[in-house]
DNA sequence: CACATGTCAGTGAAACTGACATGA
DNA sequence: CTCATGTCAGTTCCACTGACATGT
């Protein structure tokens, strides 16, 4: 894949003069990882629909932790409940899972995954594993050891409020 | 799984009740990059709005880089050049930068910073120093450097087309 | 001709806000 | 009444696509 491209001469000069971003941005740690975060969406999309990334959580929780209300699934995972009750009825139509009032408190819906919902978050699983593969391609297993470390360390000092 | 999920005691705060995302997410370095990465813009939101954080990446480039074409800024900061000419229309017309037509190809259009941008442009550098403090507050120096030279190098494995 | 640039219109995902009805 | 839950409607931000006119 070091094919050929088309050599263009910018009055700069040669074409291998890197195109640096800026200082300022290279210093920044939170562009960096936002930077990590949109090239891992785009590599999440050579494997599966973007929209499998926000289903993998809640499947993922379901899978962990049995029947949940919305409200408990967006707290685990951070989500919204606007977006969590979008994200279910998108599984709850393509069958991934079960959806039915509360007994105990009729407020509330209950969610749970389903057989179907097991196999495609096994699915989603490898795709994103790929994926994941892809984005780390040039860190050995030491080094996403600690990159994996330090990123939830900078997560836990913002954890939900304690209440 | 079993579920220990039916209690709704949750008004009472035991700190125990820890609400993990599941391990298939914790797992995923990925997940916890983007999760990063919207903290990260929480943070900045307490101190700018937030499409501050595009205008420091074209001053920043324009202040170190000097005069660019629209398609240059673009290729520098890894953004698409249809985003990049909204972003310099709003800071154009914040009269922060000045665009004129490039007279060696009319086809560009060359951008460059004035006074007014380089005070905005260190205006945002303080308020997103204070936002990524905030947002790495759980990490010393050292792991604030490890972090950040871990970030660079997963970047480095996903540069734009070799030329 | 091809190719690059800039613009316009539009899409999709994600995070968010405000309002509302229902029920504990 | 207060509070939690779920839903609806809407906004913002960001990345992207396709089309187009213009210029090299």
């Amino acid at each position: 894949m070091v094919g050929a491209a088309n050599v263009y001469s910018e009055s700069m000069g040669d074409a291998n003069d890197d195109l640096q971003p800026p200082a300022r941005l290279r210093a920044l740690t939170s562009w960096q990882a936002s930077r990590v975060s949109t090239i891992g969406a785009r590599m999440t999309a050579k494997y599966m629909p973007l929209t499998a990334r926000s289903d993998f959580a809640v499947l993922a929780a379901l899978e962990e932790y049995g029947a949940l209300s919305q409200a408990d699934l967006g707290r685990r995972l951070g989500l919204d409940r606007n977006d969590v009750s979008g994200i279910v009825t998108r599984l709850q139509t393509g069958g991934h899972l079960d959806r039915q009032a509360d007994p105990d408190d009729r407020r509330r819906n209950l969610v749970t995954i389903n057989q179907a919902g097991r196999r495609y978050l096994e699915q989603i699983q490898r795709n994103a594993d790929k994926a994941q593969a892809e984005l780390l391609s040039s860190l050995d297993e030491d080094e996403r050891g600690q990159l994996h470390a330090l990123l939830v360390k900078v997560l836990e000092g913002h954890k939900p409020e304690p209440a």
